[in-house]
DNA sequence: TGTACATCAGTGAACGCGCGTTCACTGATGTAC
DNA sequence: TGTACATCAGTGAACGCGCGTTCACTGATGTAC
């Protein structure tokens, strides 16, 4: 009947998300046009709306992804606190750093999110407490929501730290900006 | 010989820079067209060239602006400890959140000026230095650049706080959130 | 096994629009006489 | 004091371009016979 099985445009869409996330956290949101996204996934621009209602839906299925992604990656860690001291080193690396389009979608367009449609957001606000969470839980096993706040201002710490870093010119003061960011994150998490 | 005076101009470039600060942290970088910027300062967008080279050039005037006129208002408190405390609770208020436009710009436009060019990085890797430097000498008198890591941390943890507040769609969440900031700040300054 | 057909994912040109930038022009002003 | 002039900040139409979105079409495929 059909002439693909219907695998074959999940696959496709899985495919443009996929790219999209790279292309969105490279260039910003205002600054990546659908033609550009959909040529990074092997596509032309007239297949997006097959896809997606608009470019406001993919934004918000792609936040909603990239998070669900980042709270995946803690999950497959240890479930103690050792295992956020090694996620923040990691987060705060020059690698991480260098390959905006690898990384965290916060760090990367957060100030953007907050000026997206409501439905963006509330992907963000949900895939940024089950994060939140996955911190708190490894803070403290016995009572995770005792550990939210110490857990956001780890986020947050993050987030801030990594932004600046990338925005200074000076490679040494950005390098000098992570090195404390880990330092800091570490009197946060033993507050 | 000239039709006006010299500070004609000047007082029109100064009011096209203040008018973009604020649109510029309201709708970002990408956001904010030269036509709109011209009419938020009361002028057309032909008159933008006799006082810009182009909008990059702008931009790094206004990021160098807005980061100046964020130490000095730090300046313009007491040099102590308690200065700091003051400062920390303005910024992670609710009215801070609210106004966007009228805010920290780091909060505003971070991640999108980590993607700007060299010149607005440079214009911000200096803003940025003067305002730590002046969080510093209030939590260390005597010797501020011991208390660089603790200034940078703080900083980063505002900005972080206050892009996380702005994205979420829960407002019970959002001032959760920065009131946890607060003590999480306090934490850090009195590590 | 071979052919005709229905499906529909993907193509690519086109829509109106706003972007950053350029430029010939306007018109209010201070100066010169 | 009154008039002609030079200045130049600001106007607004126009440039080519890329934006998000629409749509008539293509063509590879699985199915029916």
């Amino acid at each position: 009947m059909a002439r693909y099985g219907k695998e074959h445009k999940e696959a496709t869409r899985g495919r443009i998300l996929e790219a999209a996330g790279r292309r969105l956290k490279k260039d910003g949101i205002d600054g990546s046009g659908i033609a550009t996204l959909m040529a990074d996934a092997g596509l032309t621009n007239g297949a997006f709306y097959a896809h997606f209602d608009s470019k406001d839906d993919l934004v918000a299925t792609v936040v909603g992804d990239q998070l669900r992604a980042q709270a995946e990656r803690l999950q497959g860690l240890a479930p103690d606190r050792r295992a956020v001291e090694q996620y923040v080193r990691e987060y705060l690396s020059v690698e991480h750093r260098d390959n905006r389009d690898a990384g965290c979608p916060s760090a990367a367009l957060l100030d953007e999110i907050g000026r997206c449609t409501a439905d963006t957001r509330r992907a963000y606000t949900h895939g940024a407490q089950v994060f939140v969470h996955e911190i708190a839980r490894r803070l403290s096993p016995d009572d995770p929501r005792a550990a939210y706040g110490r857990a956001r201002g780890l986020f947050a710490l993050m987030i801030g730290t990594m932004q600046v870093s990338r925005a200074l010119t000076d490679r040494r003061l950005a390098v000098e900006v992570l090195e404390q960011g880990i330092e800091n994150a570490l009197v946060l998490m033993d507050a």
